[in-house]
RNA sequence: GGCUGCGUGGCAGAGUGGUCAUGCACCGGACUGCAACUCCGUUUACGCCGGUUCGAUUCCGACCGCAGCCUCCA
């Protein structure tokens, strides 16, 4: 029975979905200026995984991500570059694809865009209006009234007061409090803007997130997910905006991600110690990311460090190397199997524990190596079985020669594939220094040689 | 200051009131011409101080340390 962790109420829940076998999850998606760093990949493969994992539960999901694609970043980036907003954004909505896709991240079945949703947004907003929700200011914003809805700070464990005596909430002349956050902001001179009721503006950040997902979804869904960092006050800001026009609960389930760490500091544009996932993928398989992002967690904190991608890329190739080995069987169901499978689904019910997952993959490695030699049917059966938990973590999932050649590009098969041909005549004729020499040859060529039943094969260091 | 959460062996990271996490690394052994791969085995833990308990890393309290949110942020 899968339980989440719900960040509304603090504890592990059973779930439970409101329509029986099918799932609506909303997740908070990328503003699109830059290039998607760790903590977007993160992001991305965790809710992935979880979308994975219900599906091969039996569920029905429907997986929405949205892209928001006009904001004060936006705006002053285009500036900057001299670009017109749309290309921008255009541009870095296809490189977020790109390093989504390279990571294996199976795209949302809809990724809605703030700038296609004008409709919905200012509907919205009017509905915030008429019910007392929200009101226009003089300068041409339109504000939610904090005021008027009482179970405001109910997410993020605040109170009113305990916000108001805070020393870091701008004033704002316009507002009638400082709490109250802009729903609607009128346009300045050179930037874009669309018609509405109050006049040519263009919406806050946090409506846009509840009118693409009452849309897509409905005004009642499953699970809402995203960072950590999105639950004050983005994501409390969500719940009064739909649960205000709506006048019922919107989310049953809220779920926030840990941060990606670099020396044990938040990774963020803002401090700038941030590493795009392209400046990772040039070192490390994409697989090997996703792997490490995996081993912790998702609401633990996760220092990222190359140490930690060495040691992800270590446990992969043990996994690659046992894979090679056997002929794997397939279409292995791993839900049918009643000791690997039973305990795969016990971590992964225990919301989404992916790292006692890896556990049982672990054991299960090693007892195909185990099998191999004394029952290569059973050895394939399991092997089988660990490409078919790797299908819900998305991993495992190429060829073993492809990942443990990873790198090799650049090398000459033909060239390497001649010297194990010398070497193993030199072994032949027990010319130990001859062999030995042509093995430190390709060692210096970061080729490492493995011996196997009569057999010999190489990878990338 | 307010509100969250965390502190596990060399590194990473699960978990539990009283037998094992697991991975990476290290060490010993088997295999190998030697290695590598693989297997077997060993070592290294639960921040500090009290309390509850027959027994606490696990529950409770204080303390110390760390992180996050309270402003844009995944």
């Amino acid at each position: 029975m899968l339980q989440i962790h719900n960040s509304l109420t603090k504890n592990k829940e059973v779930f439970t979905p409101i329509e029986p076998g099918k799932v609506k999850l909303y997740v908070c998606g990328m503003t699109v200026y830059d290039l998607c760093h760790v903590g977007h990949a993160r992001v991305m493969v965790v809710f992935d995984v979880v979308t994975r994992y219900l599906r091969a539960s039996g569920y029905d999901v429907t997986y929405i991500r949205n892209i928001t694609d006009i904001d004060d970043k936006i705006i002053a980036r285009a500036n900057e570059n001299g670009e017109k907003i749309q290309d921008l954004t255009e541009r870095f909505i296809a490189e977020m694809h790109h390093d989504a896709d390279a990571l294996g991240v199976i795209r949302p079945d809809q990724e809605p865009k703030a700038t296609e949703s004008m409709a919905d947004i200012i509907a919205m907003i009017e509905t915030l209006i008429i019910k007392g929700y929200a009101y226009a200011a003089d300068n041409g914003d339109v504000y939610y009234d904090v005021s008027e809805f009482p179970s405001y700070g109910k997410l993020s464990g605040r109170q009113l007061d305990e916000l108001r005596a805070g020393e870091r909430v701008a004033v704002n002349e316009a507002k009638n409090d400082p709490l109250d956050f802009v729903l609607w902001k009128a346009a300045k001179p050179e930037e874009p803007a669309w018609e509405s009721p109050w006049g040519r503006g263009r919406p806050g950040w946090h409506i846009e997130c509840s009118a693409m997902s009452s849309r897509c979804l409905g005004q009642h869904f499953d699970i809402h997910g995203g960072g950590q960092d999105l639950q004050f006050p983005h994501h409390e800001n969500e719940i009064a905006q739909s649960e205000g026009a709506h006048g019922c609960q919107s989310v049953n389930y809220w779920m926030h991600n840990g941060f990606v760490r670099i020396d044990d500091e938040k990774m963020s544009k803002s401090l700038g110690n941030f590493f795009t996932v392209r400046d990772v993928l040039e070192k490390y398989s994409p697989e090997v990311v996703r792997y490490f992002i995996l081993t912790s967690h998702y609401r633990s904190p996760l220092n990222y460090s190359d140490e930690q991608l060495e040691q992800a890329k270590s446990a992969l190739t043990r996994y690659y190397t046992a894979l090679r080995d056997v002929n794997v069987q397939q279409s292995v169901q791993w839900q049918q199997d009643q000791d690997f499978g039973v305990r795969f689904r016990e971590a992964m019910d225990d919301d989404f524990n992916t790292a006692l997952a890896l556990s049982v993959m672990a054991d299960l490695r090693q007892a195909i190596n185990k099998a191999q030699s004394i029952n290569p049917e059973r050895a394939n059966y399991l092997a089988g079985l660990l490409v078919s938990f790797g299908h819900v973590l998305g991993l495992f999932q190429q060829n073993p020669q492809d990942f443990l050649l990873t790198g090799s590009d650049d090398l000459d098969v033909a060239l390497i594939e001649q010297l194990i041909e010398q070497r193993n005549q030199a072994r032949a004729s027990k010319n130990w220094a001859k062999a030995d020499e042509v093995r430190d040859q390709l060692n210096a060529m970061n080729i490492i040689l493995e011996d196997n039943a009569g057999q010999t094969s190489w990878r990338r260091v």
